[in-house]
DNA sequence: CCGTATTTAGCATTGTCGTGCCAAATTATC
DNA sequence: GATAATTTGGCACGACAATGCTAAATACGG
């Protein structure tokens, strides 16, 4: 039944580490492809070409193979879009009309704008949604919905000390906001696929970016 | 939410339709404490103080009853929020402010701020999320979806016909941009409550309304 | 080359799901 | 009141899940 591609030349000594995040690739694969509920012990194993056994061999239970699977999505997450985040957040040079693409593209990377990202914010959204009934998950899918929340914000906050944006912009909500607008534009991408193609998204978020900066702040009133 | 009372002193006579939103309810209730994977028969069954056996004599299979759970969310939701709507839409008088005031309103009913709406955006939510892998769901929850997205549209553009929002203004993309962060805050706020209070749902929306109302539209240029 | 630890594979158990089927209880009709 | 229809309750079966336990296959240290 498992499928083990190797030919009988490959050594059977293997790196724990690397043979857990495999599995968690194969999590990945299965819930983005099928949902969680498809992430069963045979069904996870099947996508990593393992049998039952040996998946069971790196993961005590079922419950610690989901938060593994949601840290490393976290660490991927983090990894890929925080190296995109410090070309745009160190270097201080560039024409403004330079910092503003570079920062269009930085906050494109939440959207599903190709298969990678679509995964991601696939699979972001399912976690999250999961995490709200299984208690075990909480603190992992926090762990990463904070750690976006904190790139959208210091995003705001350097465009706002460079210029881009007014300085009496309440950036501590307009994070919120932007935040929000990429996660709820993302998700009803992914599960709308049809009614929102990619250039859609492009042209809102580009056109909330061009609400940012050229609105002046009305203080809390009518 | 679903509370029958009777005792045993009703009649077994009973309306079908009336039973089946009943057993409905009990689905919600289920989904909106413990997740869409908790919705078995038994535990529905137990959440709306009947027997398996009744719901199933209802319920040809568990299918149809999840089918008929999320159309009638679609039913209530809708129900709800168009008779708000309806307020604003017709009534063509009022100043500035009030209309402002009164699309503020009904915007709000997209957001979690009380119980009630907190559990309808749960629900839309959790049945949006499970129709991308469960193909008898998609055209159900779409239609949810499509509903919705044609109140905000409307609402829109009807702000732009009396005047509320700039004539140049691109409703089309307005409108998934305002429903894309109504769904994202919502969607945030519930399921990390506590980083979103209710205050801050309001504050961002009322800045978001403040925002296309300030804004020149800038066509789509650099 | 041998013994030991690691890795892989699988069996058996237990629990829970949906569902086919049937019987009891209750109501309606005559 | 007797009979048919509706409604309710539940048993039994098969599928499949997670998991405890065991044994084979493989790699490594001596």
């Amino acid at each position: 039944m498992a499928w083990s591609c190797y030919k009988d030349l490959v050594p059977k000594i293997v790196d724990p580490e690397q043979r857990r995040r495999v599995v968690a690739d194969a999590v990945h694969a299965v819930v983005a492809r099928d949902g969680l509920q498809a992430a069963t012990l045979s069904q996870v194993a099947d996508e990593a070409g393992l049998a039952v056994g040996s998946v069971r061999h790196y993961f005590t239970d079922h419950e610690e193979l989901m938060i593994f699977a949601v840290r490393e999505l976290g660490r991927r997450v983090g990894e890929r879009v925080w190296a995109h985040a410090e070309r745009l957040l160190s270097d201080s040079d560039g024409s403004r009309a330079d910092r503003r693409r570079r920062t269009e593209e930085l906050l494109a990377e939440f959207l599903p704008l190709d298969d990678l990202r679509r995964d991601e914010m696939l699979l972001r959204h399912t976690f999250a949604t999961a995490a709200r009934t299984r208690p075990s998950l909480l603190i992992h899918a926090e762990a990463l919905q904070s750690t976006l929340d904190e790139l959208v914000q210091r995003t705001l906050q350097g465009a706002q000390a460079t210029g881009g944006l007014p300085a009496d912009l309440d950036v501590e909500v307009e994070s919120v906001r932007l935040r929000a607008l990429l996660d709820g534009l993302g998700l009803q991408a992914v599960l709308f696929p049809r009614r929102f193609p990619p250039d859609l998204l492009r042209q809102v978020l580009r056109r909330h970016l061009d609400s940012l900066v050229a609105t002046p702040h009305r203080a809390a009133g009518l």
